[in-house]
DNA sequence: ACTTATAATAAGCCATGACTTATGAAGATA
DNA sequence: TATCTTCATAAGTCATGGCTTATTATAAGT
């Protein structure tokens, strides 16, 4: 499994998404995180370490409690992909479907 | 299940993505898609369907074949979502990270 | 008309993944 | 030390998803 492919299969999940926007929004413990979602807080710990793993959060100890804060580098890849094909070079390709209808 | 969700599941998996990727590169019939990997036609069939509903490509039929291309407004809704996170907010959550140590 | 090519769908299999409860380890507090 | 909180991990359940083969429909070519 390479690493863009954990990156995106990170954020697939609904659940592990609204995590991770909300650690984006605010750095919060893992027991601050269960209170404000619908499952349970091994359901968060679970979720978080995917999402460490992809690289788009990071954990600092503080006291017995865990501080969970965004990576800000870990979106970097997913933006590098998206730029493969946005831009010129997808708009170009649009302009190419519309005209050319070459069989 | 929104429209984002299924933006990012259609995302997740490799093979899917490599399908969306020489569909963007060059748009080609499903054969000509399955010659190209290692996967049954059938299974070709179904991420295209994937990747249809999410808006990532178009078809178009052409005598008995079936042309897909990319679907150029496709990836605006990943682009939106990944700029919430980007850029200046993201520069200003680092700063605010690296500075304050507040719990 | 018959055969071949193309592609979608159906049905079934199997691995993965998202959740649960239970438990244990580590720190804070009395 | 004893208790309470916080969090990670283990184990088990269940649904989903990606794949296969089989089949059908449609179009092209002979």
């Amino acid at each position: 499994m390479t690493y863009e492919d954990r990156l995106f299969a990170a954020l697939a999940d609904p659940t592990r998404r609204a995590i991770f926007e909300r650690v984006a929004g605010r750095r919060q413990s893992v027991a601050e995180l269960a209170r404000g979602m619908p499952v349970s807080q091994p359901a968060i710990s679970q979720h978080l370490k995917v999402l460490k793993e992809a690289r788009l959060v990071r954990d600092e100890p503080s006291g017995a409690r865990r501080i969970y804060s965004i990576d800000p580098e870990g979106l970097g890849p997913l933006r590098a992909w998206l730029d493969r094909f946005w831009s010129d070079q997808l708009a170009a390709f649009k302009a190419v479907v519309e005209t050319a209808d070459d069989n």
